[in-house]
DNA sequence: AAATATTTTTAGACTTGTCTAAAAATAAAT
DNA sequence: ATTTATTTTTAGACAAGTCTAAAAATATTT
């Protein structure tokens, strides 16, 4: 059994989702702008992550999660989105206001309390922002979707995730009554600013492109 | 708002519950002995609480917790044992294994996640194993108990309670079939060593001092 | 290829929370 | 009341995680 400090947790899940979106090694800069810290104090801990043996780090060529660093960062993900379900299903939070308890949340160790959660909660895929949840043995579900600004007029689709999990952005979706697995149909998009005017159950709204950009479709 | 770490706030349960059962100032040795620490680190650990205003600290003559720190510690104990509640109830746990989780759980900040909890929970008066549970205004419920060895033999009572929440203690309560809400019986007490003959679902089983030390009774 | 810019690492310091060993204060005993 | 024992505090050190400033390595530009 390994030991790690919710630090070296923070560490670990930044360097895996820098690494979903760029591929190749995540360097120090990079992560400690991901982790709103200097590039010295990401030195200090890649160093002690290294000595764990959870990444593979290379002095000024960055650094890669290890299949153990790997499935623990993993592990946190599936954690993280597990309890964000609990909170809005089960203490009825709104989805914007989850983030910070989850983030306490993941860090809590012990036998089976995962498990038995995502028992508890009858095995959910996907939270409710719409990210998969990996399961026990960190298998993803991975489902096709595609952003608002990539459809063309008269296309329709059924909201499945959002790309910015902020509450000004949710709660803005939420006024519009734009939820996950609601329905939007895009009736054109504006050439002057990329803004796209769709329909929402039966009523037009006009969305700016960078709300466009972070709204994530299942085609029809 | 006060921002406490983990550390801090174990402290002050300690210190909170070494309170309830000897009145007065709570002396260096005795929290450090309960921390399962050093008295050069309770020390240390005194001033850092009185300047945060969260004790009365006076060097060599002991510590008592302030208003805020009494509402702080009553808070904790609410936390931990509402989440004790929901990983009994809800995840399935039994009443030995919650602990260790509860001590993290507590320790989760934010707006309204414990009142919400507590919602969810049917607002729970106590843990399962027989604690009171504060409510959000930090008021308690005492329930009148005695221990099974202020019983005379031929007197009955209900399990409300237990004094050691130690696995092995509550695996062998297990075993016996003593929970929350069993009858029992003291059939005799034994001149010798103090033991216990009791009855309990018809069955007669004999109870060390030390057992019967650690269980609270209503009487009937 | 040399100079410049950027990135990364090192060095030294700070905080929290811990430790051991020694000093100081208090309490108990003669 | 003085010695002895106990309790508590101070002093100095350590680890984790952070910081700033300076040095070193790498990348880019000319």
């Amino acid at each position: 059994m390994l030991l790690t400090t919710s630090a070296e947790e923070n560490y670990l899940k930044a360097i895996f989702k820098i690494s979903e979106k760029e591929p190749g090694p995540v360097l120090t800069n990079a992560l400690a702008a991901a982790m709103g810290t200097s590039a010295a104090s990401a030195t200090d801990m890649l160093k002690r992550l290294s000595d764990k043996q959870l990444v593979a780090y290379e002095k000024y060529r960055g650094v890669t999660l290890t299949p153990e660093g790997d499935r623990l960062a993993t592990s946190l993900i599936r954690k993280h989105r597990l309890w964000e379900v609990f909170l809005v299903d089960k203490l009825g939070f709104a989805w914007d206001e989850v983030h910070d308890f989850a983030e306490q949340l993941e860090h809590v160790q012990g036998d089976n309390l995962t498990d038995r959660l995502d028992e508890y909660l009858n095995h959910p895929r996907f939270d409710p922002h719409g990210d998969p949840i990996p399961d026990a043995q960190g298998r993803w579900i991975r489902r096709p979707q595609v952003r608002l600004t990539t459809l063309t007029p008269g296309q329709k689709g059924i909201v499945t995730g959002v790309d910015d999990h902020t509450s000004p952005f949710l709660q803005y979706l939420d006024e519009l009554g734009i939820a996950l697995g609601v329905a939007i149909e895009l009736l054109d998009r504006t050439a002057y600013d990329q803004s796209s005017k769709v329909r929402i159950a039966g009523k037009e709204y006009t969305l700016s492109e960078k709300a466009s950009q972070n709204l994530f479709l299942r085609l029809e």
